[in-house]
DNA sequence: CGATGTCATGACATCGGTGTCATTAGCGCC
DNA sequence: GGCGCTAATGACACCGATGTCATGACATCG
């Protein structure tokens, strides 16, 4: 493989220049660099980033920690999109010329150690640290110390950290329910050792204020064990409950619940969305785009979380944050109105739904 | 940051010793490596691997490409559990002290050779590409020379790969199906566009042949037409063909298609799976385990998938393929059976569904 | 007993870039 | 004409490991 003395020599100039060619960090006359950059294609010279960061002391590298899910392995799906996670960060690194490292510690804390260490071999400039769902963690001491960015998490330290908005978007969710006609809104939550619930239940609470409805608290039930094994033991006693309250449409904690709600609806003879509207949560598109009717959702933004926990890392890395950047960053994304939710007569006629299915 | 100099200097050896301590490629006596490793601690000396990279040429990295999908966007998130891929490849890589460098083409092929030029510059060992689903893709130019091995795709040069074992995986989900009783088998499948469509119609065809039944055209419909947009256009009319065939289970060509068959069905007033039986294909659990009833559905490996890939690497990189190593290599995946199939009377009767619902 | 081998260690060069500093040429200006 | 400044370039050391080779102390063997 050539290197750069076999470029200087090519080009008849010393490796200096041909380093200044690359870098630009000094002028170059013009035909000098033509030379070079000729020697460099027809010697098919490819730069050694070990060699640049050795004297430079910057690796150009990010370290990203993935599966860092506590200990309980519960709702182990959960976090499948997180790949959106790491695309959006890897664009964002791609484009100030870094490169992600990967890592993923498989759910096991007592792994992450030794991924630290790898990653402090190559030096990387800064770490992300992914978490499968909105939760609280606590990082290994060994941590505490460098360039950290927690994504989809937050620990107690008040660590940087990007999170979605989960009030913000329940908010909007059932805002947009009740500008579509509805008053009696039923929410089927989850435990709240889910950092997630109790935000969403803000967002609830704040929308059915902020239009002067008054809620009525019979129409919030936790739909779920905090166990995995019977994660769903409680939903079929929790949405009799919440429907003993007469809603005219639930909410649930998440699509996957709502897609059970679908089936048990439709064993009690009740049609989505003549007889009910359903809403999820996640926007998770394989399922709610399938649903039939599409399941109107409030998205997680796992792709722009990405972006916006790069570009925080990158500002610290650089130290460019802006002076009144806030540790904790919210991520909003949008409500997907879909057909599992029904207008109901109102004096707000211009407002229809979206059709995504045929 | 410590370097290997001030541990050689705190435990008064030199610097080729405290090298020894860590590649243990030479004997050290006890005593010596003693007070190198106590020095190493107290200086909380972390070895600089740009500096080993240089000097030894191997720099310990992998990089991997993912959103390798090919320019129509189809499907578009066909490709989310590759995050399981990733894990599975960075679990066999960490075990030979490898780190995964990884790099997303966002779905544009172009961008590709930029990442590969990232990927050189860190002298990565060898290449991972990834594709989203079961494809045929053509690498650029400048992949052909180094060491790569393709995952979940194959392209006409016959690089090494590893691929799903679609026609295997689907003879023993209809296998079984007709051991559980089942004679007239519906099939909804996609255009032959899609690779693994042809071999599962072959799994098909020869578990239909193992167990002497005539299979019968008419009950294999194509599902849907070859674009994005009109994704399931063709379903309903597909399905009602299929079911003027008089079929006793429908198979699909996956899950995200059984979603929409359970809905189609139910419209036609057809409980599943009394008065039909549905399997689908990928066993993406956020949908089949939650389903109702529970969709039975043949598994794609993709962890299993990940970690045979990383292995293939990582004999082409140490030059250890096994005499017989062929250049693409199947990997099979379980069928999960769920309650979507019933059993029909049949001379076999200890066979059972397993229950995974409540 | 000398030859040979193994253990244990160090000196020194080297991997391939970049930071620092020096040098030369050319130009504008008082 | 000498001074100061910038453009353009090179010499040289250095980043922090490891490969190669040499060396001394013992142990083993014929």
């Amino acid at each position: 493989m050539a290197t750069i003395y076999d470029v200087a020599r090519a080009a008849g100039v010393s490796p200096k220049t041909v380093s200044r060619v690359m870098n630009g960090d000094a002028p170059v006359n013009e035909k000098t660099r033509e030379a070079v950059e000729a020697a460099m294609v027809s010697l098919n010279y490819v730069p050694s980033s070990a060699a640049r960061t050795m004297r430079s002391q910057r690796s150009g590298l990010i370290g990203m920690i993935t599966g860092a899910i506590s200990s309980t392995q519960q709702f182990e799906d959960a976090g499948l999109p997180e790949i959106y996670l790491v695309q959006g960060a890897q664009r964002v690194f791609a484009q100030s010329n870094r490169t992600l490292l990967i890592a993923d510690s498989d759910g096991r804390a007592d792994r992450i150690p030794a991924l630290l260490q790898t990653f402090r071999e190559h030096r990387v400039e800064g770490v992300l640290y992914v978490a499968e769902y909105h939760q609280e963690v606590s990082l290994p001491e060994t941590l505490r110390d460098g360039r950290i960015v927690l994504a989809n998490c937050f620990d107690a330290d008040g660590t940087p950290s990007v999170l979605p908005d989960d009030e913000g978007a329940q908010f909007a969710l059932v805002d947009g329910l009740i500008r579509r006609g509805h008053t009696r809104i039923g929410y089927l939550t989850l435990p709240d050792t889910y950092a997630a619930c109790p935000l969403r239940i803000a967002g609830y609470r704040r929308a059915h204020a902020a239009n002067g409805i008054e809620s009525d608290d019979r129409l919030i039930q936790v739909g779920a064990l905090a166990s995995a094994t019977h994660e769903f033991d409680l939903l079929w006693d929790a949405l009799d409950r919440v429907l003993r309250a007469e809603p005219s449409v639930i909410c649930c904690a998440n699509d996957k619940m709502a897609m059970r709600v679908y089936g048990l609806l439709r064993e009690r003879g009740m049609a989505i969305p003549r007889d009910i509207s359903v809403a999820g949560y996640d926007d998770y598109r394989m399922i709610a785009e399938h649903l039939h009717p599409g399941l109107t959702s409030a998205q997680l933004p796992y792709g722009a979380m990405g972006a916006r926990a790069a570009d925080k890392l990158l500002r610290l890395i650089t130290g460019t944050q802006r002076p009144d950047e806030p540790a904790h960053e919210l991520v909003s994304g949008p409500v997907a109105w879909r057909d599992s939710v029904q207008p109901r007569e109102t004096n707000i006629t211009h407002l229809s739904t979206r059709r995504n299915d045929t």
